[in-house]
DNA sequence: TAGGCGTCGATTGTCGACACTTTTGGCTTG
DNA sequence: CAAGCCAAAAGTGTCGACAATCGACGCCTA
């Protein structure tokens, strides 16, 4: 017999609004890589391990498809959205794109609080790098680049920043470490908020370009570790 | 060598995913302004009028949540999404981001051929300016602004053209009548696609943003007109 | 022995049903 | 006559069931 639902332990449900906390649910286990790109979603599993019925469960994969963590095939099923290098790329264009955006439009929305909270983020990064908690700074990245979006005081543009950091989380996921030097990555943050603070548009987009850029090529060579030449098949 | 199928081209069945066919439709309804914003979608009379069960109607519903055209509330239904100012708003913001990089990628890659999809299409809005045809017009202008997109080679920058695209018909759909003078728009055109031609980074994003930017200042006098005060229920 | 074919189990796509909630419409009451 | 309340109706959230389809396994054939 072969393994059928995954080994994830997930708690049942209590009612209502079941959809959510599905979708949150599968969203969780698949940005912390509990489950795997290529990896099946099957229905009736998800279902069983929830203690739930497939209905909600079909439509929180809808959603998740929608958002392009996961990827449907008729008549198969729901899987794991795996992600080429070229997927990478496009993801990273469109960061470029969106944060060059929502951190002009930041430092022009600028008001203390705000300056404030970016601030304190940075602080947390530098006392998780000293620690050298590499999990921990992942997260206070992708936390401090969110607050940046939310600063923008666009909330579709917020919207957007989340779905294509859930995207890379996809990969991000699959290891514990992402930078080699969590200091270094600390300290491309700090012009980029000081741009932000002279409010700059030049400089802001330079050091985004330059801070982004260092994080594609973290997570471009990772990709290429990762799928050691997959065919593909069209 | 993999021998798999012949390379006949055969056509590929029309799925019969409901799901899809659901979405489409209801997404046509709402941009073509047969469904009102605001309007409840209940997925009891969509199926009966579809003549199939709730289930795909409910997942379809879902789809065009996640994509910004129907509002969910629970328990009570979905709704078609209403645009306020700031919505619209917020949609050419991103719509700006968007395009200027959408238009530089485009500059960068030209071909001969994309350089001639872009011509005809703008070869196109001239006629239709001429002929006065306005509801034309507003396809043709969203068709050359996608095919600038699609120029730009990434796949998920073009979904999110669309995605915003369809927010925005949701007002547009509403009239039939978008600018009060077509040639000006289909004019308006000409500098972008010289721009890009060109391709001169800086003065494509001037001529993205003049031009988005008498857009923005229609439909933002439509959702004006549109919305005579009605007073938000949170 | 390699490759194609048919069968079987498993899973998806869709449906109808049921409980509970919200809305509607009428009736009572101040 | 308006406001409030109660009951009926409509609609949502969820479930279990059934047919259609896909993948896998084993068998047959060349």
């Amino acid at each position: 017999m072969r393994a059928m639902s995954p080994p994830v332990g997930l708690p049942v449900l209590a009612e209502s609004d079941l959809v959510r906390q599905v979708a949150r649910r599968l969203t969780d286990a698949i940005v912390q890589g509990r489950l795997a790109p290529g990896a099946k979603v099957a229905e009736a599993a998800v279902a069983r391990e929830l203690g739930i019925s497939r209905a909600p469960v079909r439509e929180a994969a809808r959603l998740l498809e929608s958002q392009g963590l996961l990827r449907a095939s008729p008549r198969r099923g729901f899987f794991v959205r795996e992600l080429s290098a070229r997927d990478v790329d496009e993801l990273y264009d469109l960061r470029l794109c969106v944060e060059r955006h929502a951190a002009v439009e930041a430092a022009r929305r600028l008001t203390p609080s705000l300056r404030d909270a970016l601030r304190r983020q940075l602080a947390l990064m530098r006392e998780l790098a000293r620690r050298d908690d590499p999990v921990a700074i992942v997260e206070a990245d992708y936390q401090f680049h969110r607050l940046v979006c939310e600063a923008a005081g666009n909330a579709r543009l917020l919207r957007l920043f989340d779905g294509l950091a859930s995207e890379l989380r996809i990969v991000i996921g699959l290891i514990g470490r992402l930078y080699d030097d969590p200091e270094e990555i600390a300290r491309t943050h700090e012009p980029v908020l000081e741009a932000i603070e002279a409010g700059h548009p030049e400089r802001i987009v330079a050091h985004i370009d330059h801070h982004i850029g260092v994080a594609r090529r973290e997570v471009g060579r990772l990709v290429q570790s990762l799928t050691p030449t997959i065919p593909e098949i069209p």
